[in-house]
This record gives C-alpha cells, structure tokens and sequence, in this order.
DNA sequence: ATGAAAGCGCTAACAC
DNA sequence: GTGTTAGCGCTTTCAT
C-alpha cells in the first residue's frame, strides 16, 4: 500500500525541478535563514506559487528541523477556566506561527504521563502543562532531556520548574478577609481537588484570614469539593445542614460557587440575604448570574499568554532563564456577599 | 546543529539490538498486523519496555503510516458552544486513540484555508471542520485527494460533503412559533453572521412561522448579528428603539439573547414581563442565567460526537459512505419568554 | 517468520 | 551562493 495520501502532494524536489536547482536551494529559500541570490530565490518562489508547494512538517521535523507545534495538556476542556487559558495561549501561539496540539487527560494520571512522553518525542517543540495532577511523574525525564515546558496555574515546588501562577494564597486570604469584614464569622469553604497546590493555597488564605481575625478554623466547616458544580452542591447542602449553619461559604472556584448557591436555593435560602457566597476565578458567567457573583478575579487569559511567552521564548532562547510568574489576585466585588442578616 | 531533542532517544533500532532481532521485526511488534513468533514478539516487548522505547510519530507519518492525528479547525475557542462540540469530539477521539490537533481561524478565511492545507499535507489523517466560513476555498482540493473531512455544524449545498448539523431550519420555526403561540405579534429577530448557512436557515424558519400564522415579516424587525454577546445587546438596542417595539426577540444563539437581555435591562424593561427572549443553543449557561434563558436546544457534544465517529469510520473504511446527519432541536421552555403584557 | 534495503520529504553539514 | 549527500526513524516491499 503506498501511501495515497501524499501521492500526488508536490514536494521540496517538484520544486527544485521546476525552478531549475537543487533541491537544498529550495529548502533555504523555504526556510530562508542562509543567503540566496534574490534571482534564484524569486524563481524559486515562482515555481512554489505555480505548484502550490507546502512544507511537510513532518519530514521536517524529522530532519531535524522543528515542528513548530506546541503541546497543550488539559485535564478537560469544557471549562470556562480552560476556554479563558486556551483563548490566551492561542493568541500568541497564532502571532508566532506556532500551532497547538492538544491533549486532554480526563484527569488520568496515567494519561498524563504517556502524553507528555510522546509529545516530547518529537512531535512538540514545548509543552504547556496546565494543572498537573502528577506532575513529578514526567516532569524529571523532561527536565533530562532539557525539554521545554511551563506549567500553567501551579506553583511548582522544583526550582527550576518554570510556572506561571496567581496568588492563590493571596485570593484566599481576601476572599475570606472580606466575609469576615462583613461581619460574617461562621464562614464554610468548599475547597477544590486537594491534591493540587492551587487549591491548597486558597485554603491555607482562608485559614490564615480566619486566624488573623481570631476566628477559629472549625473542620466541620470544611467540605472537600472538586472544583465542580456538583461538588459545590454537596458541599453547600453539607455545610448548609450543619447544626450551627455557616452565614457565609467561599467556594474554591466559581462553578463550585455556583453550586453552592443552587445548593441553598433547593434549601429556600435565598443568596445574598440568608448567605453570602464567594468564588474564584471570575469566569465570564459570573458577572451574568444573578445576583452577580463576588469573587476572586485570576486573570487567566493572561496566565495562558505569558505561559506561552515564556515557552516561546525558551524555544527561541535556549540560554535564557525566564522567571516564574505569579500573577496577583483581585477580589470582585458584586452581589453575593454581603452582611449578615440578624 | 545536530538535533539535542532526540539525540538520546530510544529508536526501533536500539530496541532491535536490545533483542537481538532485525529492526524490522521490531515495526512488526509495534504495529503487530503481520504475524510474529510468540516468542520473538515476547522478547522485543520485553526490549521495549526496558528501553522505554516510545514511537516517532513523524517518522510514522513520513515513511506512509498514519499520524493518529485529527485536525480540528474551528473559528474561536473561548465559546461555550465550542467547548460543547470539542468535549463530544475529544471522548471518541480519546476511544480510538487519536489525538487532536487544534487550529483556530479567528475568522479569517485565509486561514481557514491555509491551515486546511496544512493539515491535509500529512499533518493529520483527516480533518473536523466547524463552522466553516469559506469552505468552497479548499474542500474542492481535499475532495479531489480523497481526503476525509467531516464538517459540522453547516448543512454543506455539495452531495459528496460529509456533515453533522442540527435542524436549524426547524428550531427558528419552532421558536418563533412559540412566541406567536404565547400571543407576540411583533416578534424581532437578531441573526448571526448571514454568511452562514445555519444563520439563515434559522432565519428562515422564523419568516416561515411568521407566514404559516399570518403574521407579516417586516425588514424593521430584523438586525444582522453576529453570534456574539456585543452583537446582541445592539440588535436589541436598534429593534427596542422602534417606533413599534417588538414584545419578544429571537435571537439566533444564546450569547447573543444574553446581549439581548442585557439590551433590555439598560433601557429598564424587565425580561420576561416587558419583552420574551428566546435563544438558541441551549449551551450550559442558558440555564444558570435568571431567569433562565428560554432556548432552542441543539445537541452540541453529539454532534461533536456524531462527527468525529463518522470521520473515524471513513478512515477505517474507506469505502463506506456514511450519511451526512441533522439533528432534531427541541424548544427548552424556561422563564424568558411568556404572553406578552397588555 | 524474519532480515535487508529502499525510500518517505526534509535539514544541515560539507564541498566547490 | 549553490549543489551533493548523509541521515532523521519508521513502514513496507522483497527476499530468504
């Protein structure tokens, strides 16, 4: 079976003979990196035009050249959060003539791994990771092999991790801090999946908020959630049965928020006036709820173009040593929280 | 500049050393499609795993195997509605064991094309094409390749284009009709962009409902948008401000109604009392809006679904001839759209 | 059942 | 400045 594919696809050589040189000529003048004498190169030009020539990355990056492909792993894409990074990372991506190539890991771990094995293999020049589940699993044979990568949205211990990152400690902390300037002392959180730094983060803020008020940190207040609606319900309806009944819940990011607020209204709570509710992240739909979501703002479309700057520029600059970012959080204020009743 | 990213590689040809067999045999095991002695496969397995030896997908590609790459092409990442559509892609895909590669044309038709191109070069083994703006560009060249492309969500006019749509036709009647039922007699519409086919199909199908009842289309009531958020908030600015304001809107998707909706509140209607909304898309937000948004549903992650198994299909069998689909839509009454006040 | 060898289309030395 | 040539890692004949 030959390959019917590329059969009839004209290549470097179809356009050598057209253009009456060789076939190396016309890779420089495709690649134009060395000198070519500009008659040469127009009639090579001419002759790519005529036959409607097109690069194939793949003997390209065979050869050694690149691929100019970046790898992308997710965990799932049908998040708000994952459309905001994806839009910032295809910005710049599109502006550099990068393409993306997506992995989406379901949150397999093993998945996780294997992916990035194989993109490192050749078929990425760089690897985006975006919230690692396992990350140590894969991340040392990277750091071998010298592959490029940054982490997007986790604060990786490993020093010479590149990660570009908010304050989640930060947003945690004001969030919290915020409640509690409210008035509000029996404050709930719904935390997101603890096995991810970020959300570890957000907890140790509110924990923190709670201990420089001198509130308590109380453990019944606590639901382990999973950065999902669903999790959000049953961590509102949890904390909502509670005997003594927190007036207030911040949630790890909007869509648990969100939630939690239809957890108190299958309760016939109403949101603000019976508890006060606080995401993060600020998703384009928390600002078209109603009532509007407070919360904390990431701004995750910029943490996608500086990931990717950063990993453009690596590829580009393999001495550079760019620094991680860590971007500030910003708390926004809408109409979820409020005083207290009483 | 030898190539520093697989120079320390483990290729087919360690492994075949490593178990003492020709490299050819090797390829066998990996693809294990022709027979190999249990024994001999046992011990390159056992090379393999030793070694970790991973494939070159290039090198595949190049030497005439398949790359296990879909193309997605799509106009814009960031939408609820894409996110929709990619998630039922992704599942099948992540079934099969192909992986996704994702251009995005910000709705430039150059690219459109060039990326189409790209792709078809070898880069993947067949092609999802979404919303496609200017499709006549390049299928013709794919189809005279022989190759596979599936489109979605367009109700392709040429007879040997493969498709996956929704009944658009349908849903615009179906909404439309809805209103006229409650009572509307002066129904506006807001569009999307007219250069595709499902806009005006949906378009369509609000001036037949309008005729089926008698009612008059008037050019007044119609705004060209453009699927967008920004978009719907001027159609329903422009059709609040006339003369004769209409009691209810369709507009041609969800984003858009929510600019509808907001259109409205800046002029201090209230939605439903002073005017009924009626969306289309049905995307996740629809029901987290209050009040939730009253829409025309299309099954977004089946399509994506639909499409990708089709694609799937054609590049196991060739031969088959799938059918092209469109999907019924289904009116989802929430609370945006009610008999007008009087 | 397995080995040998010819490319796939391209890049990057190396000559001239 | 341009041509020649040796691979990149793999699949696939063609032998044996």
């Amino acid at each position: 079976m030959k390959r019917n594919k590329s059969s009839n696809e004209v290549t470097i050589k179809d356009v050598a003979k057209e253009a009456g040189v060789s076939y190396s000529t016309v890779s420089r003048v495709v690649n134009n990196k060395t000198y070519v004498n500009p008659d040469t190169r127009d009639r090579v030009l001419q002759a790519m035009l005529r036959l409607g020539y097109q690069v194939n990355l793949h003997a390209r990056s065979l050869a050694g050249g690149q691929s100019n492909v970046i790898g992308l792993l997710v965990v799932d894409l049908t998040t708000q959060y994952m459309g905001e990074i994806i839009s910032g990372i295809d910005d710049v991506l599109a502006a550099h003539q990068y393409e993306l190539m997506l992995y989406t890991t379901h949150r397999r771990k093993a998945k996780e791994s294997a992916y990035v094995h194989m993109m490192a293999r050749g078929l990425a020049d760089g690897l985006l990771i975006s919230l690692p589940r396992e990350p140590e699993a894969y991340l040392k044979s990277l750091r071998q092999k010298g592959f490029p990568y940054v982490i997007i949205d986790h604060r990786s211990e490993e020093p010479s991790d590149l990660f570009v990152s908010a304050n989640n400690y930060q947003g945690g902390y004001d969030a919290t801090n915020y409640l509690i300037e409210l008035g509000h002392r029996r404050i709930g959180i719904v935390t997101g999946w603890m096995d991810m730094v970020s959300a570890r983060d957000r907890l140790q803020g509110y924990q923190a908020a709670l201990a420089d008020a001198g509130l308590p940190f109380e453990a019944e207040l606590l639901f382990q959630g999973d950065f999902s609606q669903p999790g959000g319900f049953n961590g509102g309806t949890c904390l909502l049965e509670l005997a003594e009944r927190p007036s207030a819940i911040f949630a790890s990011n909007d869509i648990s928020a969100m939630g939690v607020i239809e957890a108190a209204r299958a309760k016939g709570l109403q949101v603000p006036r019976d508890l006060s509710v606080v995401g993060f992240d600020d998703i384009p739909t928390a600002a078209l709820l109603s009532p509007q979501l407070t919360t904390v703002r990431q701004p995750l479309q910029e943490m996608g173009r500086s990931a990717t700057k950063m990993l453009l520029d690596l590829l580009k600059n393999p001495e550079d040593t760019p620094e991680s970012i860590i971007f500030p959080t910003e708390l926004v204020v809408r109409e979820t929280a409020v005083p207290p009743a009483e």
